[in-house]
DNA sequence: GGTCTACTTAGACATCTTTCGAAGTAGGAG
DNA sequence: CTCCTACTTCGAAAGATGTCTAAGTAGACC
């Protein structure tokens, strides 16, 4: 550790990952790592009120029901969104701070980022 | 663009990612969805010179050199690194824009997350 | 040339993923 | 209570992925 070699490079490229970190951010990055779960994600953080309504996001894919609530879990599980129902409508939102995880790993910074 | 929400989010969260471009995005982020491909990145850039031997890689698995070559590939076929032989041993680097890139993705452009 | 080392490619196999249709659960309306 | 809508869970099929062994290529050295 603070093998500061400099704010050149990107926080994963400092230093060789652990083995058991490298484990845990793929987990997150597999959740990422697929066409309709970023378009999800990326829906519902754009979304006004930053909640979307499961039926709005059903609606802009040529995907069935079941396979769009399976992707929702897969985020949800990681921790990149969170849920609630609330009468007859599910909203989802993003949790921003696991997302910026995602950011801080491959963006050079000039300052140290305590993953 | 013209997407003047400010800086509070992350670009994925900015506007609806079209579906072109999610497709090209999993693309790359299924490079490094992997925890041997992750650490393989990770080591290669941390590496001194920036450049890494396949024969060094391949010693800090317990995986057979094919098996890495073949992470080496996925990532080299993702635009994250690049190589060269020079005489007996074949070097790796990492190809930073390709990495900011992804860093781009997730991360709040103008200021830390305020949490 | 022949051989050794350092990878890469090819083929095979087990496992994980994506997707669907069908059935289940939960809340609102009548 | 019964029905309708809005999801979620279950089970299965098709495809993608990670890993291996075996074979191929490329350079160094004798």
């Amino acid at each position: 550790m603070t093998a500061t070699d400099g704010p050149c490079c990107a926080p994963i490229a400092r230093e060789p990952l652990a083995e058991a970190e490298a484990a845990e951010l793929a987990v997150l990055l597999k959740a990422v790592a697929d066409p309709v779960r970023l378009r999800l994600l990326s829906m519902i953080g754009s979304h006004a009120g930053g909640e979307a309504c499961v039926c709005d996001l059903t609606e802009a894919f040529d995907l069935t029901a079941p396979t769009i609530s399976h992707h929702l879990k897969v985020l949800r599980t990681a921790g990149l969104i969170d849920s609630e129902r609330r009468g007859t409508w599910v909203y989802y939102w993003v949790v921003p701070a696991a997302v910026a995880r995602l950011g801080a790993l491959f963006t050079p910074l000039a300052e140290p980022v305590a993953v």
